[in-house]
RNA sequence: GGAGAGAUGGCAGAGCUGGUUUAAUGCACUGGUCUUGAAAACCAGCGUACGUUAACGCGUACCGGGGGUUCGAAUCCCUCUCUCUCCGCCA
């Protein structure tokens, strides 16, 4: 959420910002800005209002000492006769607060300068490419799907039996795979210095609400209605609510955690095409970086994540790209956002295993992360990114790495999985 | 699931027979005095949000959340949430 402050003091930057997400209807934004006048004003009258009040309540006490009742009592009246008035302004001030902050949930972060301007995915900016050429495999290649069914790896029958559609269920090598690449990617992660949490899988409303799950993706959470709980949709949410509604030192910063959690999302009305396998399910394992960082900091903060990420995808041996994400396909709350995409070799389609993005303070203004600093408190920025998201890498790895005499391990997790080859 | 106790500023902990409490006190923290330096001692400062002001300030709200009684609520009432202790069940 941005500050109404901010977009009063930067309005043409805002909107500006908001028409490379292809926005070009700004009145929420005046609509906004004259309510918090309103409300400004409302205060005022309230709180001079409350003062009187208060002044008087205290002499009362004092003639009440002092015995001296029927002058208390001729107070007493007068006081009377603003509360009315005073119960009406406090009425309205909520009513002008909730308004407020229900237009400015609409209104999506502001765009980095870099965000290419665009509509949709073709529009995103290739930042880095492939330098080499991409792996070409036999004709008779085979998806990770049929792949998985050839060396017994998962099934998505059996989980269709047990839970439904779009539930894998590994088994045998599949599953150690799974468990390896786990392992590997916390452990790169630590060894750059984020510290290993385990969060709850399960999230209460205050929770989802603060990383900007509520109210918009209501839709796209599993819900436990009877004990008013959600399933998580990334670590995201658990690990970056550690600091919600904290001050920090700006010696505390930066703030580097990871997490480890299976993730859930009910994908509502996505279906079609490129949904086989595993490129698309409503449960999978994801390892998530998250930073809180000064402001200052924050894109270098980017930086070295975006390399993070790709020197893991360097050392599992598989093609990737990275793009800039264009103004269209930006999420919600991101200021600046890259996508890696690994090339799978059998489906001929490139897949994305990772989104890296920096909040700026647009998260930490829901959550109420700040630090102190020059005794003022300022709003910290968030960032956070997959390092990395398993189902797809699976399905990379089984694909670009099939041979005749079974499917190759990368060197790197080997010592996690026990075994080089798949067969 | 049953019974009881509790929730106060970074922490500990008073206040809880409603009215100079502007939330005491201690610890922690920050600055200063002293010291070669440090410790100790002493002095001062030390919450958040919003409004107002050029600024110093001033005002308002906040004692788990929400609501109520009252001229006035940390204090009384209602309600919700959470924590602790005991019992039951249990990986």
């Amino acid at each position: 959420m941005l500050q109404i402050g901010f977009i009063k003091a930067n309005k043409e930057k805002v909107i500006e910002g908001l028409k490379k997400r292809n926005i070009n209807d700004f009145a929420i934004l005046d609509e906004a800005i004259q309510l918090d006048e309103e409300r400004k004003a409302t205060q005022t009258e309230l709180n001079t209002l409350q003062a009187e009040s208060n002044q008087i309540s205290k002499e009362i006490g004092m003639l009440f000492k002092q015995g001296k009742r029927d002058e208390a009592d001729v107070l007493k009246a007068k006081v009377g006769a603003g509360k009315e008035r005073t119960k009406a302004l406090e009425h309205k001030m909520s009513e002008l607060e909730e308004k407020i902050e229900n237009l400015l949930l609409q209104v999506p972060n502001v765009p980095h300068p870099s965000v290419p301007s665009g509509t949709t995915e073709e529009d995103n900016e290739v930042h880095r490419a492939w330098p080499g050429a991409l792996p070409v495999l036999p004709d008779d290649a085979l998806p990770h799907w049929e792949l998985a069914s050839k060396y017994n790896l998962f099934s998505l029958e059996l989980g269709t039996k047990i839970a439904g559609a779009g539930f894998p269920l590994y088994r045998g090598k599949g599953a150690k795979l799974q468990r390896a690449l786990i392992s590997f990617f916390l452990d790169e992660n630590t060894a750059v210095g984020y510290e290993e949490i385990q969060p709850p899988h399960l999230v209460n409303e205050a929770t989802a609400r603060a990383t900007g799950q509520l109210p918009d993706k209501e839709g796209q959470m599993y819900y436990v209605t009877k004990d008013d709980l959600y399933l998580l949709p990334t670590a995201e949410v658990p690990v970056t609510n550690i600091y919600r509604d904290e001050i920090l030192k700006p010696e505390d910063l930066p703030i580097k955690m990871t997490a480890y959690t299976p993730c859930f999302r009910r994908e509502a009305g996505s279906y079609g095409a490129h949904v086989r396998g595993l490129n698309r399910v409503h449960q999978f394992d994801k390892v998530e970086i998250v930073r809180m960082e000064h402001p200052d900091n924050s894109y270098a903060a980017l930086d070295e994540m975006v390399e993070h990420v790709a020197g893991i995808l360097d050392k599992l041996e598989l093609p990737y790209r990275i793009l800039r994400l264009c103004g269209g396909d930006i999420g919600f709350t991101s200021a600046l956002t890259f996508d890696f995409e690994i090339y799978s070799a059998a489906q001929k389609r490139w897949l994305e295993v990772s989104s890296v993005s920096n909040f700026e303070n647009f998260q930490s203004n829901r959550l109420k992360l700040r630090f102190k600093e020059d005794k003022k408190t300022k709003l910290a920025h968030t960032l956070n990114g997959s390092a990395l998201a398993l189902a797809r890498i699976v399905a990379g790895l089984l694909e670009n790495n099939q041979t005749a005499e079974g499917i190759k391990i990368p060197k790197a997790l080997q010592p996690y999985t026990g075994f080089a080859v798949i067969d």
